[in-house]
DNA sequence: AGACGTACCTGACCGC
DNA sequence: TGCGGTCAGGTACGTC
């Protein structure tokens, strides 16, 4: 699934919608693995007036004073075409006038859906427990150390915690641990003051610049104009195992933590 | 409360 | 060609 960078930068691609009008919706049989009984056709003549992205959930807000909120999971696509042929795993496409359609295709349907008033949207459950944007100031070496001031569990597990920061999923914490010459393997709470300060900006960096090259396309990552995103070719260490690490030429080592893969270099991350 | 494991789902890939 | 196992960008929920 597209990450912090990976949603940003579809974002962005939906811009061209604002202030467009919904001429029809239609939604598949299918359910995702989360959703709320809502009702999508009550949006065909409204119209978009913005965009947001909280975390991982984009945001899209109607004149109708409703907002829907998405999530790809892992696999989901959003894009833009100017005719819509149903293909397998879409499971709604909504028409614009103008001609354009957004489609969401989503094979494993890890993804999330809802339509909420948009007056209550701060309050829904999902959102209200999120922690701190990467990119926001409040995501700095103070707020962290009290983070994981008494985290006992590994420093890479507890980054990928949507309470401790949003955001951050399995791609960009390895780039980040290794360019921070952190290993994932430390106890959150053991990690001195430079080494705290250093992960936050490695992060805040690694994702700037993800969003800058529109995000890692693995398999079935692409924008909304169905480009591929080109941060992949910067991966230092993720998928990199068993390869010379790219700063002393040792091994790239993988091992697995609370179920998700990590690479790292035992010699440049302590 | 915190730390785990597990479930949700499809498809790609690998070894036999 | 086919089959079974493993893995994949995430997150909610159950259990200890």
């Amino acid at each position: 699934m597209p990450e912090l960078p990976e949603v940003e930068t579809i974002k962005r691609g939906l811009e061209i919608l604002k202030n467009k009008k919904i001429l029809h919706i239609f939604r598949s049989q299918k359910k995702f693995r989360i959703e709320s009984s809502l009702d999508l056709q009550g949006l065909v003549g409204a119209k978009i007036l913005r965009f947001e992205r909280r975390a991982r959930y984009l945001l899209i807000n109607f004149s109708n004073k409703k907002t829907l909120i998405l999530h790809l999971g892992m696999s989901g696509k959003i894009t833009l075409v100017k005719k819509f042929q149903q293909l397998k795993h879409d499971h709604f496409a909504i028409e614009f006038d103008g001609g354009e359609h957004l489609i969401f295709n989503d094979p494993r349907r890890f993804g999330f859906l809802d339509l909420v008033v948009t007056k209550n949207l701060k309050n829904h459950k999902i959102l209200v427990k999120l922690g701190v944007e990467p990119l926001s100031d409040e995501f700095n070496f103070s707020a962290l150390r009290e983070k994981i001031r008494s985290k006992k569990m590994n420093i890479k597990t507890a980054m990928m915690d949507n309470k401790i920061v949003v955001g951050v999923g399995n791609i960009y914490i390895n780039e980040s641990l290794f360019d921070s010459g952190i290993s994932p393997l430390r106890e959150a709470s053991s990690l001195k003051e430079n080494e705290i300060k250093k992960l936050v900006s490695s992060i805040k960096k690694i994702l700037k610049k993800a969003i800058n090259l529109g995000g890692s396309s693995i398999s079935d990552y692409v924008t909304v104009s169905g480009d591929l995103g080109s941060f992949q070719n910067n991966f230092r260490v993720y998928g990199r195992v068993n390869k010379k690490c790219l700063r002393c030429k040792n091994l790239i080592k993988k091992i697995t933590q609370n179920g998700r893969s990590s690479f790292y270099c035992s010699s440049c991350q302590k």
